[in-house]
DNA sequence: ACTAATCGCTAAATCGAATTAGTTCAACTA
DNA sequence: TAGTTGAACTAATTCGATTTAGCGATTAGT
């Protein structure tokens, strides 16, 4: 009977089985406020439309909203540790729960997305954590500053686009802020357990340059703040590219320059794979002759020689609350991140 | 004059200035075969739509046709080499020379897409390369036989599914044997380079069990006929799971068995890095004691320690091909995906 | 008792492009 | 000269959901 058809129920087709108009379904479905709806109608057109199968036609919908029913969050090309992956969970589960999708798209800045990808999406909000990393345009003290609202023809050029009004865009660009810092907060875990184990004199090994110098810059004070705090000396930092005899130079000079050193904090688990290669050139173990420990964990840390203590570091939270905030909603209390170290054999 | 109200212009405002109906511009932008129109009015038109920087609403456009003028791209979570780097690169220079846009969505086995994604994008096509790797549904010989294609009441179970036609759905099916055999196919390169650096009795290190299953088997076929042909005895096969301390075990016992073999091909370059781990438990040098090569470049090779030697495959050539498979072009004929080794230290 | 507000619901407009079914006019055929 | 054909367009419908304007009936307010 009624069957719509040969494919799918649309809501016209769940109008017709329950006897009401097509603006009443809608009105039942979406629990539109302002609207009354007898319960008695309304069971009706539950009813009908769970018989029919009915799902919203996502793309009649996008045209009639101007805009879509999704998050895109678009992480650069850069390594993807722990942190982003528990990011993504949060997110994914909490914009689950209220009927919206995420789509993650790997390996380009969000400036450069392709093209008509924004166009054929439409996302409500573009998410971008690599812009917290990337110097700000207009950066005024240390806050998330990054308040490019001017003339901006092209969407999705800010770290974060909402799709609606000012107001979730601020709390995005809030997000934003708040995530790069909530994870540079981290190094605390890294140097205590450094601590532990006994070392006194650690140094800080940070990428040169690149998109990372925003959040490298950042984890230097978290670094240098918990150094005072656990009472060790200011740490020495070495910069390192991608070439690896020059990180081996590079070592070697902090190696002559502060010879008590006898362990490095890494910005990251990249990082720290290249401080370990440089260290096998120069024919130091670890963590014998310097311990050498991750953040971040990534999923080579296991397969490394030696396999790489690190950092893992639960997002999930701030993904949770990076959804609300794309999709408009209360952001609530800010959550904290929990940390902890993974022990291999590098510390 | 006539801009277009507060936002975007549309065809109707494009009708508007250039005196038309919205119909007969929708006619000359598509160029719809079996339309005449003058070649005065085609310019007039196409003139306003310059003038006014007209782009079509491509919700509106997908929502009228159907299906959006895009492909999803599926790839697994696994490790991604430059094979499937320069794929996706061929993948959407050819599909953005027609319209396309391509949509790369990491991390989810196909039939296991983000809720609502499949509905949201419409896409014209999903690849996945990946079901390449897993056992087909209806497979005579070894490949373990998790054939789950049951009731399977969502879209995107296959490996490919097209939006229209069974025709292109054949287009893709067919591009993705292809792509398995292609790449495979460049075992050859692999071995030919141990050779020409002496070795003679040469191992073959294969993934255990996992999603590449049905790859590994193709692979161990190639690299079988490849041995033949270059008149090397019967490569011994190692079976790595992801436990480093099994590997070395593994490792140990093909070197009792096969105290002759001096050099290994491993499947891919995270299945290298493993042999190499094991190799530094067995306190064994690369490539001194037994060589090692890797396959289908990774990011990390140039880092470890030792830097790891690999066989480069670009296929950029294939990735046009889908593309154009993907849209319901025609194929042409099978290109070929060039491959060369990228020496470095482990080999 | 008469106006005002509220309930419960519907008709119709809207979002923007693609497309079907015509319409008009001129040229050409029989 | 009537009839056919084709070129060059246009009006109107369609895709499917959301939303505004509004209608009749009931309830509340003074």
């Amino acid at each position: 009977m009624s069957i719509p058809s040969g494919s799918r129920a649309t809501l016209k087709d769940v109008a017709r089985e329950s006897g009401v108009s097509s603006a009443t379904v809608s009105f039942v479905l979406n629990r539109t406020s302002g609207q009354t709806i007898s319960a008695a109608t309304r069971e009706r057109v539950l009813a009908a439309a769970a018989r029919l199968g009915y799902t919203p036609h996502r793309i009649a919908r996008a045209l009639r909203e101007g805009t879509s029913r999704t998050v895109l969050l678009s992480t650069g090309s850069g390594p993807a540790g722990h942190s982003l992956e528990s990011f993504i969970d949060g997110l994914e589960t909490e914009l689950g729960e209220h009927g919206y999708t995420l789509l993650v798209v790997r390996g380009h800045r969000a400036g450069a997305l392709p093209a008509g990808l924004l166009e054929t999406i439409a996302p409500r909000a573009v998410l971008d954590p690599v812009s917290a990393y990337a110097p700000a345009a207009a950066d005024a003290g240390d806050g998330a500053g990054a308040a490019s609202d001017g003339a901006d023809a092209g969407d999705g050029a800010g770290g974060a686009s909402g799709g609606a009004g000012a107001a979730d865009r601020a709390g995005v660009a809030d997000w934003e802020g708040g995530w790069a810092h909530g994870l540079a907060a981290h190094s605390q875990t890294q140097l205590r357990y450094l601590v532990e184990q006994g070392h006194r004199e650690i140094a800080v090994a940070l990428p040169e340059g690149g998109p990372y110098a925003r959040l490298a810059a950042l984890r230097l004070d978290y670094a240098r703040t918990a150094a005072a705090e656990l009472g060790l000396p200011e740490p020495p930092v070495i910069r390192l590219g991608s070439d690896r005899a020059a990180a081996a130079a590079e070592l070697r000079g902090m190696r002559k320059k502060h010879p008590g050193v006898s362990a490095i904090a890494a910005f990251n688990d990249d990082v720290a794979f290249l401080v370990l290669g440089a260290m096998a050139d120069l024919e130091l173990e670890a963590p014998a002759d310097l311990a050498v420990i991750g953040f971040d964990e990534s999923r080579y840390g296991a397969l490394w020689r030696p396999a790489l203590t690190t950092v893992r570091i639960d997002a999930a939270a701030y993904g949770r609350r990076a959804a609300r905030g794309a999709i408009g909603l209360e952001l609530g209390e800010w959550p904290s991140s929990p940390s902890r170290v993974v022990r291999r054999e590098s510390a």
